[in-house]
DNA sequence: CTCTATTATAAGAGTGAGTCTCATTATCAT
DNA sequence: ATGATAATGAGACTCACTCTTATAATAGAG
């Protein structure tokens, strides 16, 4: 019933996922300049969800409030996302628009969030069973998030 | 984000739950002080995640960093938890080993959460789904949260 | 009931992730 | 080129949360 499910364009396709974002960022009067660039950049070669201290580490030559800056105006026009884990930094993913609807694996030992697809048939079940809980509650239901929280294969 | 209410009927189980706590704190050698014993009160009362401001405000006599600090034991010995949303504020509420499983419905627009159950028969489906998806990670799993991100009656 | 060791409290100082300011720089339009 | 606008980045600042520490409450021994 509702299209949560759009297409996942695989993030080692980097100049497609450029193209997209430069759509995005003209549409709304943005340039994309080489900081932005190497952001998205940066968090496509991570491929899971990142902390800050994540992307400075992976590109030095950014500065803090630049990235915090870029990473709220690409959050506004659909190309990043900010999740928040219990950690003590949030992580930032390209967003659903871009990868696609997928859910994660939380480390409570390291803190790493890796990236999972649901079977297709129980992502359309919940999916359901959500609108109903939804309309039951007079809720109008926007996305859902489900994370499994666990220890990883390099902290078991 | 508006002010937050206490609903006017404390569930008649509080007694129980006094108990239940009482047993936690002994058994980890810890005291069932009036500080404590007002606060989980308080998040019974309220029966949804709360901010630390609507714990204050529900019963102002309270200190904040003894609230954190109780917070902080309590969720230890497995009779509170604390949930990260977006939001500035974390959220704080009884543990699921006293409330049983449930799921949240988080509003955009005030930042209220609500309680939600899945229905049980996709609640083993998922289930089955995730420790699949676990087990094909090499990942431990602990437990899983689900969320519906919308807006809620009062704001939409 | 004292006395004492231990636990709990609370005010305020401290921490740090994230935000804001603003002077400087880059880019676009003419 | 010249002016207008957008973007940058260093550092000041905010504020949710934690830590410190002096005081208060409690349990247990005698
Ligand atoms: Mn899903
Ligand atoms: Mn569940
Ligand atoms: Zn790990
Ligand atoms: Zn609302």
């Amino acid at each position: 019933m509702k299209p949560n499910h759009l297409p996942k364009n695989p993030p080692h396709d980097l100049k497609q996922l450029h193209e997209q974002v430069t759509t995005k960022l003209s549409q709304a009067n943005y340039r994309y300049t080489d900081n932005r660039r190497r952001l998205v950049e940066t968090l496509a070669r991570y491929g899971r969800p990142v902390t800050l201290p994540d992307i400075i580490n992976a590109d030095p030559a950014l500065a803090q409030s630049s990235i915090y800056r870029n990473l709220e105006l690409l959050e506004n026009i659909g190309v990043t996302c900010r999740i928040a884990i219990g950690s003590e930094h949030a992580h930032f993913e390209l967003a659903e628009q871009l990868v696609g609807h997928h859910h994660h694996l939380i480390c409570k030992a390291c803190g790493t969030v890796q990236d999972v697809h649901l079977d297709l048939q129980i992502e359309s079940l919940l999916e359901e069973s959500l609108a109903q809980i939804a309309s039951r509650a007079n809720f109008s239901p926007l996305h859902h998030t489900l994370d499994l929280h666990g220890r990883c294969a390099d902290c078991k």
